[in-house]
RNA sequence: AGACACCCUAUGGA
DNA sequence: TCCATAGGGTGTCT
């Protein structure tokens, strides 16, 4: 047995969407964990879900939280979404700013979906986790099987 | 030949705009007359102009402006504008005030767009004009138009 | 603190 | 083409 980190690397795809929007919407998330199994392949976990009335974008946020949540411990997570809305957040220090104006945007207005943005920075506190924003139709095959997923999940819900 | 009054009724429809703002800018005005072709429908005159360098504001004063200067005698005016910079400062005596304060604004600061305005009033001294403010997104089609015409002009100045 | 306008970006859809 | 869900900013005034 070799020694290991107690700290596991784990690359996420999520997606998440409404149709129309706002109506019924799904989300998915695919976690690529660097433990093989005993084949030697990737582990791997697969999460999808829906709901009868929803947005685009609380689809989106909602398929990053229940991916950060599916963790078993500590993590470094390479977060792949589609949404500038969700990577900006994070990445262009939006959330900081919210959080120091009682959550007001910059145009002084109630910051929409604050429920899932708390539950999203407590999820993301106990790991590191990068955020990637993905062109919406960049062709990767990971990226398209989340898609897949998102339209089943949201098939249930019609 | 009927006798007709010397002050003809015109309606005016302005915009003007920017991308980015400031940036390359737009602006377009249709006059509707009261007289008629000889094919009995509604004279009409339409302008159009842009710049590269400017600012929304600039560019909904601009319109205004050059539509009051395309009017061959007095008139009485509809100038219907989706600016509340533009309409505010006639109706609600923000030009009165400015002119009596040496054209300060109420926070003691230099009024912008100083020029526009003083060209702006004199060019409307000569007629009986009402500004009328229309909601952005009215859906009014001539404002559509002027939309479209703004857009154009715009677009050889980028 | 308020208002209007001008935009910029991405996603989700019909 | 259109609309909705969401964010950022500037131009201007009260």
């Amino acid at each position: 047995m070799q020694p290991h980190s107690t700290v596991q690397d784990v690359t996420i795809y999520t997606d998440g969407g409404c149709s129309p929007n706002p109506g019924p919407g799904g989300w998915a998330a695919i976690l690529l964990f660097d433990e093989k199994d005993v084949a030697g392949r990737r582990k791997e976990k697969r999460l999808k879900d829906g709901v009868y009335d929803s947005t685009n974008n609380r689809m989106e946020l909602t398929a990053a939280l229940k991916a950060l949540e599916a963790l078993d411990g500590p993590a470094r997570v390479e977060l792949h979404t589609d949404s500038r809305y969700l990577a900006n957040a994070f990445n262009q220090g939006w959330l900081e700013n919210w959080q120091e104006n009682g959550w007001k945007t910059a145009s002084k207005k109630p910051v929409k979906n604050k429920d899932l943005w708390q539950k999203l920075l407590a999820a993301a506190e106990a790991h590191e986790v990068e955020w990637i924003w993905v062109e919406g139709h960049a062709g990767d095959p990971l990226n398209e099987r989340v898609d897949d997923m998102v339209g089943q999940a949201r098939a249930e819900f019609e």
